[in-house]
DNA sequence: GCATTTATTTATGTATGCATTATGGGCTGC
DNA sequence: GCAGCCCATAATGCATACATAAATAAATGC
């Protein structure tokens, strides 16, 4: 559980890009905002080349986008854009589920999701909405750990990276997620019973019930986020 | 449709970003290869820094690896690899097919799709399996551009580039797909009736379908592959 | 006084050079 | 003869320098 002895000596690039992907989600870097090179590179104290080596690798996780001469901007989320990240979690955390339904896990191997439900019923009492968003985060990544997946999981962290700029407004405007744990328990139970279909659907009809829920908060508010 | 009268002059890295693709799909750069920044950078004719840069947005799309001090790795696609990825494939394109449906299209907006089939059912008469692959790709492309969702289209371009990897091998030992484009008839017909859920399933059991072939002869022979 | 053109500035794209560190080979000692 | 250590080599990571091209400011002509 600690870091070795010496703190790791990791690189430049990698540096710059959990600095920056940490400045964009601390709303350091705004949605919209512009940036230059060699602002950002002053920031994190290092020369150009691995800031502009991270910036590219957020490009292609669409966090932000080189527009030559105008600087980086960080992408702002419109509502729409949001729909659109929902409907493929959506699709890809239910074939997680399905799958995770077919492979036979035992209760033993589902402790993660059971723990993630159990925290989310205790932050939902508090309530601690911060503690729930955790736990909710930490159920759907362990699902589609569980679907195998290596290539949708992927896909789904860095669309989970995308909902989580948005989390903190939306957290707060958001009715208190209390039917949502049944939801969750109800997928547990589909997949430690092998049932591919059930697991399937019911995920299927929560994610698209959640997306409903943040999109329609997202237009009415008339907010693109961070 | 000409090109701009003088050949666009596009920066160092995007042509290493197009080359080196191309280099990987004709099979120059084979798969569980490991070449050299310097090398490429030679070849191309070029510094290593675009080359590096082109790198770092290939490693992005899953199309190779860096290998610090061993060079950088054509990634190889086991059977399990073309698993996960038509199943990625099933679920946003299925997801595509019933948002086109929802959107209403006239019989005009759908001619891209009806052109697609067309040209699937004369290339396979040839047969012709070049052309009947091009086709497919032209159908899969534009369904999913009439989705809407542009951010499963970016997903969907990637893993349908990792597909074309394998393309030149499996088109050869898989049967004639003559009953494929039966599948796609329907979808179409389901798009523009407006009917989501048969949009959606037709697609996804002829996804499902494919999967099912192409795993299967990978795994018979296998294969592991560009 | 306005528009158009020209000059200047400045951010980016690319090349180059250097320091670091891993890897392979050779050497030494047992 | 084998194992372990040390050194040489070379590939990468990063910094820096420079050329190019775009945006802005200035200037000139009408």
């Amino acid at each position: 559980m600690a870091s070795k002895q010496t703190d790791k000596p990791v690189s430049s690039s990698q540096r710059a890009l959990m600095e920056l992907r940490e400045m964009i989600f601390a709303g350091y870097l705004p949605a919209g905002s512009d940036h230059l090179e060699t602002e950002l590179a002053e920031q994190l104290k290092m020369s150009r080349t691995p800031v502009r080596e991270a910036i590219l690798m957020l490009e292609g996780q669409g966090l932000l986008q080189m527009r030559p001469r105008k600087g980086v901007r960080i992408l702002p989320l419109s509502p729409e854009d949001m729909a659109e990240i929902y409907d493929v979690l959506t699709e890809l955390e239910s074939l997680a589920a399905e799958n995770a339904a077919a492979f036979g896990y035992s209760a033993q191997n589902l402790s993660g999701l059971a723990q993630a439900i159990d925290d989310m019923d205790h932050a939902i009492k508090g309530p601690d909405l911060q503690a729930w968003a955790r736990a909710d985060n930490r159920f759907h990544k362990e699902l589609v750990r569980l679907g195998g997946n290596r290539r949708a999981q992927a896909i789904v962290d860095m669309m989970s990276d995308q909902v989580r700029r948005a989390r903190a407004t939306t957290l707060t405007l958001r009715p208190l997620p209390t039917k949502s744990n049944a939801d969750h328990r109800k997928v547990y139970q589909a997949i430690k019973e092998g049932d591919r279909s059930v697991a399937r659907e019911t995920h299927r009809a929560h994610r698209r019930h959640a997306k409903q829920i943040i999109v329609d908060i997202l237009a009415k508010h008339s907010l693109r986020f961070v």
